[in-house]
DNA sequence: GCCTAAACGAGACGGTACGTCGGGTCTTGAT
DNA sequence: ATCAAGACCCGACGTACCGTCTCGTTTAGGC
């Protein structure tokens, strides 16, 4: 079910109609493309007008600012990274997985965009949520390979994923804007065997 | 916005002497002053400079850009920001001191000026390099509080800090800049309780 | 000092339309009262952009730099100074007549912009001529007073004004810029008396 | 003869001793190479110092600014300007030849210099009196043609160089200055035989 | 199929801040 | 003790960007 969050207020009143559509979107596609090359604060819109082939008055029209256009262009990046993980038959064997699946999943310029975004996130709630449900947490749910633990045996009754979910995302972050460092494998099994599975076997 | 401007050098090169420090220093004290008054993004040079009463060029000769004077002027603020942690005579109770500890020495304006040089320290490695030393990192060492649970058994023998300082700063950062919640008591104690302790006690 | 930097093109690729004027309009008009009051080293282009209510952005726009809005602002100066001299009934009373004129109509605005100019006259032709034409020669018209004389028997026929239009104008410059020495009327009869007629009557 | 007026009073109180007198002229060197070769107005006393291998203190301790340095530069090029002229036996051969040497005498950096010092003669009456007095009215005194010329008869008792004092400079001013043309032979006949000789001849 | 009104691109505008440059003053270290 | 070297304050420079505001020009939708 789709959770529309109230999202009017973020935005001016705003023109409808085909055209409009398509200004709007020619707009956000080429404000991710800037967001990813120059990052958030050298993304001026002078620029963003230019590469859009629109003028900037057209975007004030529908956006009150840059915030908010670099927030609806996050918000349509939502392609669905929640895939499901797949089962191997052990619990390590799916967490090691899943954390490959999402470690891969991160792209230089998901962190370029992240980290172009952080000093504004600050200052604006709406963006902060909405990179950290599409960009961040949205990058699989390990609910599904704690339950199979859970019906293997592997895990007691009432474990939760909840801890997982806590973790991970921070140590991903940090390794990759903080250390900017790469997720890879080494790091991968890394976080599994020294910290995810210590903490659920405790 | 504008926060960060890419530069590859930190500092430019500097001069040194008596009144190159007293210069810096009258700086670095008006940068902290603006910076809590106005916070960073509205921190202007011009403002910075009259406030020192200094010449702009002044600054620019000690400092390549704002975000390098901010951090240089935060990093004055905390120089003795690792100290000892006390003992309370169990290891609980000296990790849950020492978060309190560290929680509590991150401010408002810490948060802003990470989160303001994150996107540089992704193309900064010295400024990278320097925020996390100066600023993340060196909050305080947890080595002696795992030497005294060792000693007192409550901690097996080879025990180290090391996926503490891994997984603390992690969790503050993330839960500072990305979610934008305060480290206060109650995520202290949770952190202590439900990672850090079972991570070592595994 | 700086008055002039190279500039190859008087003015930059200037927008065109009402609203364009109209600013133009503004800007000049508060260069010439700038000049006037602070004179043309010390008019900057931030008291310029602030008394015309402008963006400097605004004025560079227009012009590539300050002597070439100067030039401009002299150029629409134009009002025409050249007014006709009376008929006194004797040619040494028009001659001293016409001195008074000219030498009141010189204000000390005058004097000061065009000291103040100058020097970047001599590497801007436009500049020069527009200062010669519309604020030093433009101040009266001696043909009149010699055709009077010519037709009155007090000056042989053929008698020009060439000399007087030579040797007056500078005359009044040298004393006035080079001598700092107001241009009364007892230098209006000196003039007359020793110089002018001598050269009419040899 | 070099007619040495009161030239201290426009200069700081100033060191004297041989090294003294050496900086002194290397300095006044400097300025002259860099008045050629880029101007007053692109003369910095950065450059300068630079040339001179001097500190700008030391500038700063022989002069007041600027436009002191370069005028006694440019005094010192001319110290020997002010030469007899040449008895060519007729009144008039005395004047063409005193005309020809005088403008001779001014080079473009001359020309230059007053112009760039012009605006500030206007406030500052010392400045202008050294620049009248070494510059422009120092380049020959009639004097001496005048009273061979009455020796010779050709002028009447009583004759003096006054009026010649007063018209030639204000007309060489005029024509290099105002109208930025040069004074060759063409202008030098021109001033002696139509307005020079017809004043004298009265 | 026009015709009006909205939406548009283009970009000028007032502002604010930027980072640089030059003039004139003051300090330091070497000679 | 003097000087080169150059850091310093001040203030102007010309540029970039923001968010607003005209301009003409498409482009729809109601007649």
């Amino acid at each position: 079910m789709a959770v529309v969050t109230e999202e009017t207020a973020l935005r001016a009143p705003r023109p409808t109609g085909a055209r409009a559509e398509a200004r709007e979107q020619a707009i956000l596609d080429a404000a991710l493309e800037l967001l990813i090359e120059v990052g958030y604060d050298r993304l001026s819109m002078d620029a963003l007008a230019e590469r859009a082939k629109a003028g900037k008055a057209t975007i004030y029209r529908h956006w009150s600012g840059k915030a908010q256009v670099v927030v609806d262009a996050i918000r349509r990046m939502k392609c669905d990274r929640s895939e499901a993980f797949a089962d191997t038959g052990t619990f390590r064997g799916d967490l090691v997985g899943a954390m490959h699946q999402v470690c891969t999943s991160f792209t230089d310029d998901d962190v370029a965009m992240v980290a172009g975004v952080m000093s504004a996130m600050r200052t604006d709630p709406e963006l902060a949520e909405l990179v950290r449900t599409q960009v961040l947490d949205n990058r699989g749910d390990f609910n599904g390979i704690i339950e199979r633990a859970v019906r293997r045996g592997e895990l007691p009754e009432g474990s939760t994923a909840d801890l997982v979910h806590e973790v991970m995302p921070a140590l991903l972050i940090n390794r990759l804007i903080i250390h900017g460092q790469p997720v890879d494998d080494e790091f991968a099994t890394h976080v599994v065997d020294d910290i995810v599975l210590p903490l659920l076997h405790r």
